[in-house]
DNA sequence: TCTGAAATCTGGAGCGCTCCACTGTCGCGC
DNA sequence: GCGCGACAGTGGAGCGCTCCAGATTTCAGA
């Protein structure tokens, strides 16, 4: 009955320390594995007793459940992917805030962020791999709609910027409100040379710059709309500062592409000796942490993160619970939050 | 022969769209489910032809490795798993670096971070439940060791402090160093009354706190030596800033826990009229984006955000392939760089 | 022609889990 | 005393993959 020659001792610690199984737990508390399974989910099915004695195994062991075998037995695996900039503050800003509205519904979160050699397409590969079931772009490249395209074999939702293709719900802000709001403390402190930096391809750029077009419409300034391409970060700021410092005469007011690039091209202006606000007003986008502190105190269009967090987690649940929902677009709420970087012009 | 009942349908695109399985692959190319394997794995075994047979299949597919199955199966991941903060613009630099080394060495990546409602606990659990074999802790709270001590589960390898639990690898920048030549540059420029606001919990202070006053020591400065309590962010730098204001009598410099924290100093001293670095001369640590940028411009000890990814993927490689190390500590370089927020005192 | 080793390919077991269909055991009403 | 439903618990199949131990073929060398 001895004649044991398997190695029986228990998980000696002998390079690795041996995971436990539910199938340890199940041993060790003298039951089937399947009541484990249903103690640990939480499901009905077991007595109270024995749910107590499962539950102290697992305790003992250091149980943890697998998720790779759960998914693989499941056939799901109640995660999102989300594709993030880990530059981006305001995209930090939304995770946290993906974080509990997915554990809510009883999802994971898989973050996955897009870093020099390695682009949006790697990313989402390696979310697709670990069988997310629903992914969350933070960042997508609006003109390769591949990434976003990736709706097809998997319920996608955009961040920041309208969806181009059918089938995939998009969660932004509203821009147009945001901007207008903008335009108008900015003209209605007198400003009237108003130009607008470009996003380039970053989210919702396209939004806000039609937008700001419309708000100069609006005031009858069309003639002095100016967009000045650039991008969502600091160094678009500063080459749009050095562009406009270059040329001699100033506009009076800059709606910049995000606070990022807002921050770009305040630093620029200041070196270039502009005061700010007095010579220039600046606004930026999103909000994030930053603004408000430092002596930058930046007037700014806030955008509603968690609001923006929620309905994206929402809408991806509901795209795959329900199958195939048409295109939703949802827009969250924006607000002009009004500091130090404006002031009426000279 | 074709008395098939089957329906042989290509997947109908019905709700679920069905993801090819490696079987799928194999009956596509002719192949046994092995074979596939073996080629997808880029494994000797398989013909040449035969080879693109396969590859062929696959592509048309469009299949995509389960890796959650490829766990299973493997018994291991072959994947680190990064506990990091998304409010950190310093472990976005690291973690940026971090996927490249990780991918060199054949290894996934997955990130977790911490939020409000999710703990060090919870977001290492996550991890943990993914089946990551090894841990990169960008964070990591010193006094409750509870995350620590997960080496005795999984490799570790806690990044920006030392390690206080055996069998834990540390790679932290040489704070001494940073610090010493970060107090030099001050004490050079005639200051003495240099103050530390110290970064409480977070990674690196400690060490930080301790290689301040040594170097005041140094300088024979030790009457001055102050550590004001604070934090890695930049309420913590405004807290600090308004207790100096507060005091009337100001130092003449500080030596901040980080940039975020030096940011808030600045503004919360600005803001109660103090020249920077006329009055005060501030010192950050990190360089992070930020510091360079905007007219914060800020004199900052710089850390080596890749060399310290590199060490902690290699690290936590290592221990894996290894098993039993005795915990290593490596040090990466730290270099002061002089901005414009030091000056000699009045 | 036979042997045997290399090259190519196959089937089955099994990773840790969940789900389904099933077996016992009660207690209760008729 | 019998049937029946509710509850407690079990065992096996199978998720998609990798690995192991063969099976089959090919071809050189004796």
């Amino acid at each position: 009955m001895d004649e044991a020659l398997e190695p029986q001792q228990e998980a000696a610690p002998k390079g690795a320390p041996q995971r436990a199984t539910m199938a340890d737990v199940a041993t060790r508390a003298g039951v089937s594995r399947t009541l484990v399974s249903l103690v640990l989910r939480d499901r009905p099915g077991a007595g109270a007793a024995t749910r107590e004695r499962v539950l102290k195994a697992a305790e003992e062991l250091g149980y943890r459940p697998d998720s790779a075998a759960q998914m693989l037995a499941r056939g799901r695996s109640r995660t999102l992917g989300v594709l993030m900039n880990l530059e981006q503050p305001f995209h930090a800003e939304v995770v946290k805030a993906i974080y509990p509205a997915a554990a809510q519904l009883g999802y994971d979160v898989l973050l996955s962020a897009v870093a020099p050699g390695r682009d949006e397409h790697m990313a989402t590969g390696a979310l697709l791999g670990h069988r997310c079931e629903a992914l969350v772009l933070l960042v997508s490249d609006p003109e390769s709609h591949a990434t976003e395209r990736l709706g097809g074999s998997v319920p996608t939702v955009v961040v920041g910027r309208k969806a181009t293709t059918p089938g995939v719900d998009s969660v932004h802000t509203a821009e147009a409100k945001g901007v207008r709001q903008a335009v108008d403390h900015l003209a209605d402190l007198g400003h009237r040379r108003i130009v607008h930096i470009d996003g380039g391809k970053g989210p919702g750029s396209a939004d806000r710059r039609s937008a700001y077009r419309a708000a100069m419409r609006r005031h009858r300034l069309a003639d002095e709309i100016r967009v000045i391409p650039g991008a969502q970060d600091e160094d678009a700021g500063i080459a749009a500062g050095m562009l406009l410092l270059s040329e001699g005469e100033l506009p009076t007011a800059v709606l910049a592409a995000n606070d990022r690039c807002a921050i770009g091209l305040m630093h620029a202006l200041r070196s270039g000796g502009v005061d700010v606000p007095g010579d220039v007003s600046i606004v930026g986008y999103d909000d994030g942490n930053l603004s408000h502190l430092s002596h930058i105190n930046l007037t700014t269009v806030r955008q509603d993160a968690p609001g923006i967090a929620e309905h994206a987690v929402r809408n991806a649940v509901e795209r795959l619970e329900n199958g195939s929902l048409p295109g939703r677009e949802t827009e969250c709420d924006a607000k002009l939050v009004v500091r130090a970087t404006t002031a009426p012009p000279r």
